[in-house]
DNA sequence: GCACAAAATTAAAGCGCTTCAAAAAAAGTA
DNA sequence: TACTTTTTTTGAAGCGCTTTAATTTTGTGC
């Protein structure tokens, strides 16, 4: 494994000039630039990135913490993130947290112990949370940023979708296509941003419309997974037979396909079903579901952004407007079908 | 920022000291010790990582390099390799190759500049290719390890499913429960191992129950994905009616399914469908799929035990046993129906 | 050919940590 | 007490690279 200064010797030139010459700094003429690049490439030289890091007193890589990669919407998330990362020439170390406040702390920690020059992080559900661990890393200049959620006891950036609009322009487009009583299947923590946001919106939308709300609109479930929607919707249309059901993310929406079908109705013409992500599944499922899609490439570009301190508008809060897409499983109740089947775009 | 040098003067002690006892090595007697702990702490004091690798010659972090993260097969395996890698202590780099061996090459290559110990690859779906790269990072010293496929033109420790077996299971399976005519989707490159490995378990099933191969049995797609498996059984039903389509992925199986019921067939009375890998869909499509699952825990533990040197089984080709998961997707034609609703294992 | 400015090169001082030989202190031993 | 062993502690030399101040080379105009 060749070091700079072997370059050096073999080209008969300084460590510094080496040094120079392979960062591209201005100095060296070009004929001694030239024989340098050459003696680098004929010993296979590759600089070594921890002396090079300590040297500089920087650091080329930024964390990425995320509460779960198997989820699509995360993946695509951790795709865009390392792409906008890749582009400034840092490298990403990921860190999973399981959606755990206690794994999320030591995954922190972690970061901080490897020297990266930031931390982007996908925070747990959680609405507030300890914040001693954030507040050290801060502390020693390491600059955090929020992406997609954030805990509202402590002051970072973040960038999130526009929640409130998004859930608003879905249930306004449910209201305006004639449904009356849309029900919301939403997650344990309603003081989460990614639920209390979208219930603003969906109560937004009623409001703005002069409709009442069913008093018992919001149904909360103990988990934002399939089971769980499932149940929810089962036990509900066992007494009512609302003109729709929203869930908070498309795997619960799924679940409440199912559980409706189960129950003998047909989406759409019995009721309506749609999500929130738009993941992959969504528009493959046997009836295509009418989501809202987030718009993850200019979360993961707008996060990458913040996270360097250079960065002249250190805004608290950006918001990405989301996109409604109108699928089959959504219908016109009174008003005629507005449907359509937009794939689900895959932008590579 | 506090350094060592800081813990030491404060302390009273020597650098050499506080690093010792900072990294457990024997020596510092327990009075010392204690000090130095307390000192550390209260400078809230945090090691360096890279003067720490620079220093001791060696790296704490690993590289991934994976082709797609949004797909759930490849987000679960990085997250088994994160695991295994976190708990031996060590950090992970993930890179994204895209499926593209020229990202893939520039991708190693950013690695080595990170100077990792070593390299977990989850190769493009190419059967070979140029090693040029590949070699020269061996050449380095830094150990290449495949998982989920691998190069034939390389050699290097590869930990993969028993493709073979897994498919020549669930063909067996389907010709045990009466299925004479099985087709099989699958992709591109046949060469690939994920591709030529399977077929010769589809072939070996055949073999082994002495029935004949259709002569067409194996549909060659231009893409492994929804819209190219949809494509290819909507022209394959126009004109045949096999009782069963297995798919080489999921996302396949579920776009048989989908053009069998559009071409009016009922899953599973009128024909058949299965896949591969059992993504988190499979099981909650509107007929959970029949398919086979890839033990991918255990990918990850052998890859992560692969890729350090001092490993003493160096076996170049390991593989782990699949498992058949029959779902409803999959009926008996002559025999009586075995499938059952087995969920999707999602252990966390 | 000379003085002087500009350009190119280099020596050397770190960056923060580990490690090892050597010194110092503590503990045994006769 | 004097001396040998053993346990602790430390000084100093790097790890491979960057960077700055100083030095050397080159170029310019007279």
């Amino acid at each position: 494994m060749s070091t700079l200064k072997d370059v050096a010797q073999r080209a008969g030139v300084s460590e510094a000039t080496v040094s120079m010459v392979l960062n591209g700094k201005p100095g060296p003429k070009r004929t001694t630039r030239l024989l340098v690049e050459r003696t680098a490439s004929e010993l296979r030289y590759v600089p070594n990135t921890h002396a090079r890091n300590l040297a500089r007193g920087e650091t080329s890589t930024i964390g990425f913490i995320v509460t779960d990669i198997e989820n699509p919407f995360f993946g695509s998330l951790t795709r865009y993130v390392n792409h906008f990362l890749e582009q400034r020439g840092r490298t990403m170390i990921l860190s999973l947290s399981g959606d755990d406040s206690a794994k999320e702390d030591a995954a922190l920690k972690t970061l901080l112990h490897q020297g990266v020059g930031g931390i982007i992080l996908s925070p747990t559900q959680l609405s507030t949370r300890d914040t001693t661990v954030l507040e050290g890393i801060v502390e020693r200049g390491v600059p955090i940023v929020f992406v997609s959620s954030y805990y509202a006891n402590f002051e970072a950036p973040r960038i999130l979708t526009d929640y409130r609009q998004g859930s608003r322009d879905l249930v306004r487009y449910l209201i305006d296509s004639g449904h009356a009583d849309v029900r919301f299947l939403v997650s344990a923590d309603l003081d989460a941003p990614i639920a209390s946001e979208r219930i603003a919106g969906f109560v937004d939308a009623y409001r703005e419309s002069g409709l009442s709300l069913h008093e018992s609109a919001i149904h909360q479930c103990p988990h934002p997974d399939y089971e769980s929607g499932y149940r929810e919707t089962e036990a509900l249309l066992k007494v009512e037979r609302p003109d729709a059901i929203i869930a908070i993310n498309d795997v619960m929406a799924l679940a409440a396909k199912r559980a409706a079908r189960n129950a003998g109705l047909t989406v759409p013409r019995d009721i309506s079903i749609a999500g929130y992500d738009d993941v992959v599944f969504a528009s493959i499922a046997e009836t295509p579901l009418t989501t809202v899609r987030q718009n993850i490439a200019e979360l993961a570009r707008c996060a990458v952004d913040m996270v360097f301190p250079k960065a002249v508008t250190r805004r608290i809060d950006t918001r990405i407007p989301p996109e409604l897409v109108v699928r089959a499983s959504t219908g016109g109740k009174r008003l005629s079908l507005r449907t359509c089947d937009t794939p689900h775009r895959h932008t590579h």
